[in-house]
DNA sequence: TGCATAATCGCATTCATTGCGAAAATGCGT
DNA sequence: ACGCATTTTCGCAATGAATGCGATTATGCA
């Protein structure tokens, strides 16, 4: 899943071998268990030799989130990128919108890949220490905006307020339709009101040192 | 780390074994590195043997952990058993400060520990696991105080928030002195920002939907 | 076509983890 | 102090993930 620009041919073909190996997996998983299924029959299923599997991904547990790849490098590309005088809680929520596009087309397999994440502790962690860095990514950025360091608690709580949104925007799906995630404007209302409660809790942090 | 009652003389010899395997094993993580010590290395400096330790622990990764026990089981029950009236910032705040008596007592075992799991990708994960674990305890506790569900926006920042001072302040080293925590009276000023930062985020979400 | 390069593979090794049954240690009543 | 029931510890074997290394095959380009 590595940011790929020069679509070589042989490039073309190791994302498709990636990418075989990476559904196939997620298709056991989901119908055996994740623990009960085991390289071997990954790689058999995906007509490649165990050892490529393991050159593909450095361990099983990567193997499930190969679907989520580049999300970390274009959340830090957003907020590096973003157009002077765009904060970073806009710059998160445009960031939000455009990886919309993407759970879209693969809703699915999402979903697959979300029972499959839920079955397992270890894939849990996982899915934590991912969504932890996304957490890092949007301290460093919004200490920027505040004028504060990473360590400093307001841009921390407004860091974890906001991947806090993030999963619940990813995770929360529609109450009627239980297999499709809610709609845009829907997240986009929860999105803003995410962004009152941080610009409410700043200006109370703010207010309460003036005092 | 089971919470034990009677301390039966079988109990306290399970318990000194358990204690002497993880900190035979915290050192050897320190010296040699995590992944390089193996569980048999482990088991001879224990002086027990391998099969024991891994009855003992579910997973090398627990080993690291051991110190931290109980915590999350202490945090449910500071929660569940608040006196009617105390909301659960309020009950955060008085259990932190209960743990904080367990931190001063094992302050180089836990800084030594930090050092060990900052090394490791595994072990990161499985730390953000255990927070994450804290959060949810948290969501559940907030969405009753503010009389929502888990999945409400509300509970879930507040949570995150909550989460991100105790890392904080679990973390945070006094910038003379950096082997030592930070003072208590330091550590309730800043939780204290991180109450008003929560409030004044609810706050103004309420008055938003008011509008 | 032929060659340089890169992808795949096979094999062997290390290590964590688990099941199972045996062996040792312990605690308790007599 | 003794013997028995229970619990803890252990040894052994098996499974499976992960990795290093060298061989083998496939690929793309001159």
């Amino acid at each position: 899943m590595a940011v790929e620009h020069q679509e070589s041919l042989r490039e073309r073909k190791k994302q498709k071998t990636r990418e075989t190996i990476a559904r196939v997996a997620l298709d056991l998983f989901a119908k055996n268990g994740y623990q009960r299924t085991t390289i071997a029959q990954i790689a058999e299923a995906a007509d490649v030799s165990p050892r490529t599997v393991s050159t593909y991904f450095p361990a099983k547990e990567a193997i499930v989130f190969d679907l989520n790849g580049d999300m970390k490098e274009r959340l830090a590309e957003a907020l590096r990128g973003r157009p002077a005088g765009e904060n970073t809680m806009e710059a998160l929520r445009s960031w939000i919108l455009s990886e919309r596009k993407f759970w879209e087309t693969h809703e699915e397999q999402l979903s697959c890949q979300r029972q499959v994440i839920e079955g397992d502790d270890g894939l849990i962690a996982y899915e934590r220490a991912q969504i932890h860095e996304f957490e890092v990514l949007l301290v460093e950025a919004l200490a920027v905006d505040l004028e504060l360091e990473p360590d400093d608690l307001e841009p921390r709580m407004a860091a974890s307020a906001a991947v806090a949104v993030f999963d619940l925007l990813s995770t929360e799906k529609r109450p009627e339709v239980k297999s499709e995630m809610l709609p845009v404007e829907e997240q986009m209302k929860i999105f803003d009101q995410a962004l009152t409660f941080v610009v409410g809790g700043v200006n109370a942090l703010r207010e309460a040192r003036g005092t």
